[in-house]
DNA sequence: TATGAATGAGCTTTCATTCAT
DNA sequence: TATGAATGAAAGCTCATTCAT
């Protein structure tokens, strides 16, 4: 790469960031507040652009917070497949180390509003609520399915309702996530994430376990 | 006066019924379309009055969002309290019993959507979610705990870590409600309840279970 | 006039006087805030009666406001004119004598306000400030004129421009009128009115007075 | 660009400009119709501009209002004092040039309706009014003051109770201020100012001028 | 007559979007 | 590209007026 091409990139880098500087903005406030409560002028201030740059590359606001949804997942379902699919050890040990990877990718990091960001406006965005559901969601449920498939097909797990029974143990995480982005923002009692997951693996993992033949 | 009639008239006095009837309209449009995105103009049309009314009964639509939440329950914790402290039977028993309880109580009823809006409106009314937090929240947990250290006490069930568990175990229950208000309304995979419910006892009960003594 | 007529009058009084009530409550109001910032319901509730009352005796808000208007005046200047065509006395006594009737009857009274009102709401009821103007203001002067001819007459004024004088001589008068019903009420300043008219007539006194020959 | 280029575009930026655009378009409606009744529709349609334009330099209709009556004096008052500190001859001459300079910049202006405006709106706005009386009429006042104690000084005017004299004498300019903008504006008679003024001075002169010592 | 809940036109203000620069 | 002053539809709210009681 020659001088000169380096130089146009950069500066076409530059170009290409603001789109993301953008949705990155967007993500935090919708997050917060909601569609319509987050005002473009909120939206430009915190991207460190002003009002009429948005439009540059995005039709309206209804486009960011599609982006928004949009961009924020797929490469992590990704590599959460390939981890399921190459895990060797349990099916225990399995779920437990998905659900820890999960927390890290989505729990801690600010992707971790999106799920929140959909439930609430779900309703007033029917088609991307669908394209979420289908896109994520079930994708979601399905790495869950071939988690539980498997430790039922090694014995580990007894049989179960698996389709329902992986709604039913996404509950607890989901419902750890809202909080973060609800309550917990208000200062209502922090969860000790730690702990609360010894809990739920605990209650999980005993409630689908085999019953283990008295040794 | 017949209800056609009624109907046609233009002129009609209620005084006792019409903030009953707008606190009414207002909490189905705040739960599916949030409290920004919900007009008072929706409302009043919903709510079958006219653009001033509201005005006659509340300061304004703030006022008329803290009405929805505040008087949506607080008689169905004091039941559900009264419930548990009087069941006998088993523990498990009664946690199921409760469960089913609650969700007849709020799950299906128009109720049920006020915890997915305290959740994505927490962030814009931080008092009100504090309210809300501790005066609802709370609250149920403490019925919840009170059902945990019951069946520990009784053997039932075994020791744990009760304030972290309970908050494990709403998770479902929880994430039920929220899916219903969102992702549920746009036809995405209804819930089979009854389905839900049968997974979601057969993992939480054998999860908190006394290890059986060895046979 | 019988009882039963007496009793058929003092029901008919009080029917009667509900309008009076009323005009009497918008006065104040009027003057204080002017006639669109004076809500219906300021005047109801000063009046001590309903919302739907008014509209029993006015065809509406500005119907209220000329008849504020109209009431106030008339007798007092007919009386004013019967005083100067019957004085007895120096011109300068005169003129004292009817400023200091007149400050009596409108300067200490409610009626006070009414100068003020047509002022500041002229501009937007100019066919009732054109009323005022010639009902109120052109018959005021007329009693003022008549006053300065006759102290020229008798040699006790100098000849002046007494149209124009007259305009002027008020000037003082209606300033004290304004000042006491705006920034009177606002506890800038209250005024010694006792003081005011010393210094008043002092000026104004030696003002037209006839030269004096060096005695 | 030509003016009816300017004319016919709608998009017109001129950041410097809007504010005093404003400022005088609301100046004029509020003298006319007062506060309340002065709509934002009509200052914009007068400003030329939209109904957003506005809010992107006043916080609401009150600070346009606060704005007006705040940068409508001072400096005329500043040049007043130093006219009078500085001025050489009698101080009648003072008196009459004072005077003439006053209405020369006020009377003849469209800042002629504040004082009109003020009185109005003073029991709406006390805390403006205490303002204006600070800063404008008591600063007014005491260069009236300075006048006639120069006056007295000089054996000129008698002794007299200068504070209230003044407040005496300022009535008649007053009232022709408050009459150009409220009857005057009815077509209820034109005052001729120049023939006003000759009485005014005729009849204040004479009024505070020292006795004239027995020939 | 008198009431006061209800009406709805009309107001102030907001804010997503546009466009001259 | 980027800016940000300007736009104007649409929102929340007010209040003079109406009318069933």
């Amino acid at each position: 790469m020659t001088d000169h091409e380096l130089q146009a990139r950069k500066w076409i880098r530059r170009k290409e960031a603001r789109p993301m500087e953008i949705v990155d903005a967007a993500l935090d406030l919708f997050v917060e507040k909601g569609f319509v409560a987050t005002k473009m002028e909120d939206i430009v201030r915190r991207a460190g652009v002003t009002k009429g740059t948005p439009y540059l590359y995005f039709a309206n606001k209804e486009e960011i917070f599609k982006e928004v949804v949009r961009t924020s997942f797929g490469q992590h379902l990704t590599e959460g497949e390939e981890f399921v699919r190459t895990f060797e050890g349990s099916s225990s040990d399995l779920l437990v180390a998905s659900m820890r990877k999960w927390w890290g990718w989505v729990g801690d990091s600010r992707l971790s509003g999106i799920p929140k960001l959909m439930m609430a406006e779900a309703g007033n965005f029917p088609e991307l609520a669908k394209f979420y559901g289908e896109e994520v969601i079930l994708r979601g449920n399905r790495v869950l399915e071939t988690i539980l498939n498997r430790g039922i097909a090694a014995g580990e797990f007894r049989s179960m309702d698996v389709e329902y029974t992986v709604s039913v143990i996404i509950g607890p995480m989901l419902k750890a996530l809202m909080w973060k982005h609800s309550f917990g923002c208000c200062g209502l009692g922090q969860v000790d994430m730690e702990r609360y997951l010894t809990c739920y693996f605990d209650v999980i993992l005993n409630g689908i376990a085999a019953k283990t033949p008295a040794k």
